[in-house]
DNA sequence: GGTTAATCAT
């Protein structure tokens, strides 16, 4: 796992300018950090001879004997014989034969015989690692309740901590990992590095990732001086692209130019993608362009990832162009090519390129399936065009595909987002005629559309139908009633469903805490509301901005401009940017405390800081001045707002007109 | 590979 053993990288990436960044903080003590417990991922890398000794049978030693004596009798007594013959096999032996046994999972038991007859024996040093071993084999083998078991039976060290981590990350219990990472900080160890990998890969396997648990993590990698290595900075760089923060991504790219490595395909392919996302389309560009030139073929994969950032942006031209030249190059469109393409056609309403595209698809033997149709439809609810569920209905079955249950889902959000409920009601219970399980989005999506419209009520028999029907809520769920029984301050309800959670074993995350925040400060609740930013701080997730944003608006709308101040200036203290939302929020904070004239030196500092002020920005300005009456300075403001290129929206017309509205009463007096 | 939850102006 050294990165001076890596092959020499076939391309170097030349970044946009993005240098503005300080020296890698992680990579100073790459050659201090030799913790013990990074002697199990030493002897699977250096120690192949004597692994290998261990399979053949030993000039010196012949083992034979002793495992077919421990498979017969796994409780002793050893005859001395035996036992002393053993006796000077040096430890490092011992330790490749139990791995080379715990490998194969019917050798097993002969494995733990072993390790329990070394330990009687007193033959070998370091039985720590021993268990560790075996408990790393049986985390691989997805036995973790026994590695568990095993664990338990002793006080755990930094070897079995490390090795049970490993186990419940590769098992996918992300929770149960970062909870004994938190114990063995506690305990003061610091974790392996190839356990972070493990866990940022478990971060990722379900492609969205916490952003909060991801920047915990990479805190205590920073704070630990872990090494990263090459697996750990794609991993790294991976997660933080799908975690949404494409800078950091692009700086470890660049950590690994540094350093002489070249990144993965995937990980390039995920920054890309993310770029893309972003509608950052000239940066996607120049690091797919990376790729090429570094001498990689992209593959569909990669094209798809280019092609996002297209789509995204509208530039149809380049899309096409895109597909143009997967075909030059021979690299086979798949399903999530020709879905990205029919997006771009229905964004630009040309129903009838998308229809052609499908019609190519099914010539080219990719046959549409209901991905491709549950993609076109969330590009028509994104843009509000709800009625055109029924026409992807009605064209999806003219193709032969029949809905699945994520069809379902995306058109049950569809029309829930619009205010159909009859509509959504009744696709649910289509879905279900069809023989369609719901599973947790599905009711999630259904009680947060019925909370959404005002019908608690509704939503609270469809959380016990739920649970009545075998689905169980999950944090989301939970998040969503919170927000719902928070809604109708129902406080005891509120602390019921936390502690159910808790109960179930559910940790609150960090959108569980800005809930919290949210509900208590809105209605009023401070103290409770701090309560919970610190409870979430001390839980080890870092406060979001979305965390303060919710606070800072609640001090607002109650005119509390001092309190708003000071959350804002606690939130920069904990190294958070100060955000359009926030600033917003500061200035509406002053409109409604009075204060007009610093609501407009929030306004400058936006200006001098390179913030460009939005719509809100302007209507909750002309807002702080009808509420002192200044209504003549209403017109300048929004005069202003359309010189910066600001288009006004519904609400900002309406504050203009009040304003106006008010001068002709004022004049008539 | 697609779907769900939290923050700013009437």
């Amino acid at each position: 796992m050294n990165t001076l053993l890596l092959p020499s990288p076939p391309f170097h990436l030349r970044l946009p300018p993005l240098h503005f960044l300080p020296p890698p903080p992680l990579l100073r003590h790459r050659h201090h950090f030799h913790a013990a417990s990074q002697q199990l991922t030493t002897i699977a890398a250096d120690d192949h001879d004597l692994y290998d000794a261990a399979l053949l049978p030993n000039p010196h030693y012949d083992f034979a004997p002793l495992l077919t004596f421990l498979s017969n009798h796994p409780d002793p007594p050893t005859p001395l014989d035996l036992v002393e013959s053993y006796a000077a096999v040096p430890a490092p032996l011992w330790h490749s034969l139990i791995k080379n046994l715990s490998s194969s999972p019917s050798n097993f038991p002969t494995a733990y015989a072993l390790v329990s007859w070394l330990q009687r024996h007193n033959l070998c040093f370091s039985y720590e690692l021993l268990y560790s071993i075996l408990i790393n084999a049986l985390g691989r083998s997805e036995k973790l309740y026994e590695a568990f078991l095993l664990a338990q039976r002793r006080s755990l060290t930094p070897l079995t901590y490390n090795a049970l981590i490993g186990a419940c990350a590769r098992n996918g219990d992300l929770e149960k990992a970062l909870n004994l990472m938190e114990r063995m900080r506690r305990d003061g160890y610091q974790s392996d590095y190839v356990n972070y990998s493990l866990i940022i890969q478990s971060l990722m396997r379900n492609n969205i990732v916490d952003v909060s648990i991801l920047e915990k993590l990479y805190g205590e990698m920073d704070a630990d001086r872990i090494e990263l290595d090459g697996q750990l900075l794609n991993d790294v760089a991976t997660a933080f692209a799908k975690a949404g923060d494409v800078d950091r991504a692009l700086y470890f790219l660049g950590v690994m130019q540094g350093s002489g490595l070249s990144p993965k395909t995937s990980t390039v392919v995920a920054v890309v993608s993310e770029l893309g996302g972003l509608g950052r389309v000239e940066e996607a560009e120049a690091v797919f362009e990376e790729l090429k030139e570094g001498g990689l073929k992209p593959r569909t994969r990669a094209y798809n990832a280019l092609l996002r950032g297209y789509v995204k942006v509208g530039a149809l031209r380049d899309a096409e162009c895109v597909v143009s030249e997967m075909e030059r190059c021979q690299v086979l469109p798949d399903e999530h090519t020709y879905s990205l393409l029919i997006d771009a056609y229905g964004n630009a309403g040309r129903w009838e390129s998308a229809r052609i595209v499908l019609k190519e698809m099914e010539a080219n033997g990719v046959k549409p399936n209901s991905y491709v149709f549950s993609r076109i439809l969330a590009s028509y609810r994104d843009r509000g065009e709800w009625q055109r569920s029924f026409q992807v209905l009605k064209e999806m079955s003219n193709c032969g595909v029949s809905p699945d249950r994520q069809f379902y889902n995306v058109m049950i959000d569809t029309f829930g987002k619009y205010n159909c409920l009859e509509h959504m009601m009744a696709a649910f219970g289509k879905m279900k005629e069809e023989g369609i399980e719901p599973d947790t989005v599905t009711w999630n999506t259904l009680i947060d559309c019925h909370c959404k419209q005002g019908h608690h009520g509704k939503a609270e028999e469809l959380f016990e139908e739920m649970q009545e029907t075998g689905c169980s809520p999950c944090t989301t769920t939970y998040n969503i009633m919170i927000n719902s029984f928070g809604a109708q301050e129902r406080w005891d309800d509120v602390n019921g469903l936390l502690g159910r959670m808790q109960s179930l074993g559910l940790l609150p995350n960090a959108i569980t805490y800005t809930t919290l925040v949210d509900i208590y400060g809105q209605s009023g609740r401070f103290d409770d509301a701090i309560e919970c930013l610190e409870a979430m701080k001390s839980a080890g997730l870092k406060p979001s901005s979305t965390m303060y944003n919710a606070l800072i608006n609640a001090y607002a709308q109650k005119g509390l401009s001092e309190q708003a101040v000071n959350a804002f200036r606690v939130m920069r203290s904990d190294g958070l940017k100060p955000s359009i939302l926030a600033l917003n929020s500061l200035i509406n904070a002053f409109g409604e405390d009075r204060r007009d004239a610093e609501a407009f030196s929030v306004l400058q500092y936006m200006k001098d800081n390179n913030l460009k002020p939005d719509v809100v920005t302007y209507t909750t300005l002309m807002k702080a001045l009808v509420r002192v009456d200044k209504y003549e300075k209403v017109p300048a403001v929004f005069e202003e707002m359309l010189l910066s290129g600001c288009t006004p929206d519904r609400k900002a017309r309406a504050m203009l007109r009040s304003a106006l509205r008010y001068m002709k009463s004022a004049l008539k007096v």
